[in-house]
Order: C-alpha cells, then structure tokens, then sequence
DNA sequence: CTATTCGGTAAGCAATGACTTACCGTAAGC
DNA sequence: GCTTACGGTAAGTCATTGCTTACCGAATAG
C-alpha cells in the first residue's frame, strides 16, 4: 500500500514483468507462468507481492485466479512522483534566484 | 539509466529518504550523513547508485560535492507511468467492451 | 610544504530475498 | 463418491546487497 512497497514490487525484474505482462488485460497463475522463465510458485509468491502493494487484484473463477492491474495503486505512485516534482522545481527556481544574487558556498 | 535502475535505486528505504532530501536543493555527503542512521560511507554509495541510474547528478566545487535532483531522471519515470497507464486504460476499456457481449471464460 | 577536511573505494560480514521442490486445500468433471 | 486441474503455502538454499571499518587520493588552510 505504501509508496516504498510499489518501488520495492517494481524493482525485481521477473516482478516488473509480470506486471507489464497484465497491462493488456487479466491474466491466470499458470497463464503467467508460461510466458515466464521461474516456477510457478515463485510467480505466486511474486503476485502475492504485487498485490500487498496494491498493484494488482485478484478475481476468482471457479477453479481459476484472475489477476488484474489495479488502477489506484498507478495513481497513488503517480501522484507521488507530481508532488515530488513540484518540489524540486520550486526548490530548483529559489536555488536560481539566490544564486543571481550572491553565492552560497560555505 | 533504465527503469529497472531507477525501481532498484528507489526501492530501498535509506536511498530514497536520501534522494528525497535532496529535494529542496544540493546537499554534499557529509551533510547527507548528518541526517541519516548510517555511516558516510553507506551515503557514498548510495549516491553511487542514485547517479547511475540518472535520478542526481554531481557538482564538484572545491573539496566538497554536491549532489542534485536530476529531473530527467524523473522524467523518464514519468514517461514510463504514462504509457503504462493509457496501455492499461485502453486494455481496460476493451475489456468492458468485450465482456457486455460476451463472457471470455475458458 | 604540512596538516586537515572531504569523500570515494576495498574487503568482509550479515541480512534480505528470489528461487526451488514438496505439500495441501479447493472447485469442477466424470 | 473419486480424480484432476489450479494455485497458495512451507521449508530450505544460494545469490544479492546494504552495512561496517580501513584505507587512500585530492583540494584547501596555515
């Protein structure tokens, strides 16, 4: 749920596949497992990560496990990113107007 | 330079308080190492990792280094969101689409 | 020229984490 | 009922990585 989760989730590349791997539409366990190079149980595992972090949701049917992206946990990561940058940027724009004036070496 | 760096880099808790700090303007290790539980060594690498994957970058002045906020680190991160998410929103609706005519169930 | 501050690198250690195999619960098919 | 496909969990292994101390180069101060 939290920011560090979705950086952590994101960070391990078979993860950040798997996740690519849902953008066009829902996806089952073993679906997944084919087009990836690990075990099942490790893209379980993997899912299950995703999924504390709030970037994917799960939807049984029958016997079956669909796993789909959850748009809220791009949103909350975007956001994130906005307000880091609007930040730096008015940090950015003080760091250029001090600096016409005078220099802040030690 | 990758996503996959830039996940990485932000993925653990004490590079990303790091990088954050950085925020509100260029700070040089020794001040970085104030604010941090770790030694000034751990900071020094850290900040290796964050340059490599293009999220700062270095200004030397004198004896000291200062380290800024790149913003087409973020950029690029940016980017990668943004078309995550029209590819997702897209599938999305094409699935919405399909499923009010038919049921895609195995 | 010598002393001091700043900070990057090396080496070694301990914890995290990604993967495997083995196992078990659950829902559908016969 | 029994069997089979699906998939989550447990336990153990091995590589990754974040941390430490020790060391060394480079630039300013005196």
């Amino acid at each position: 749920m939290t920011n560090q989760m979705v950086f952590t989730a994101l960070a391990d590349p078979t993860r950040r596949n798997i996740f690519e791997g849902l953008r066009d539409g829902p996806k089952t366990v073993t679906d997944i497992s084919a087009t990836q190079p690990v075990s099942r149980p490790a893209v379980s595992q993997h899912l299950k990560v995703l999924q504390t972090a709030g970037l994917v949701k799960v939807e049984p049917r029958g016997t079956r496990r669909f796993y789909f992206v959850r748009h809220e946990g791009l949103d909350e990561l975007r956001h994130y990113l906005d307000s880091f940058w609007s930040d730096v940027l008015s940090a950015y724009s003080r760091e250029i107007a001090n600096n016409s004036g005078e220099n802040n070496n030690a």
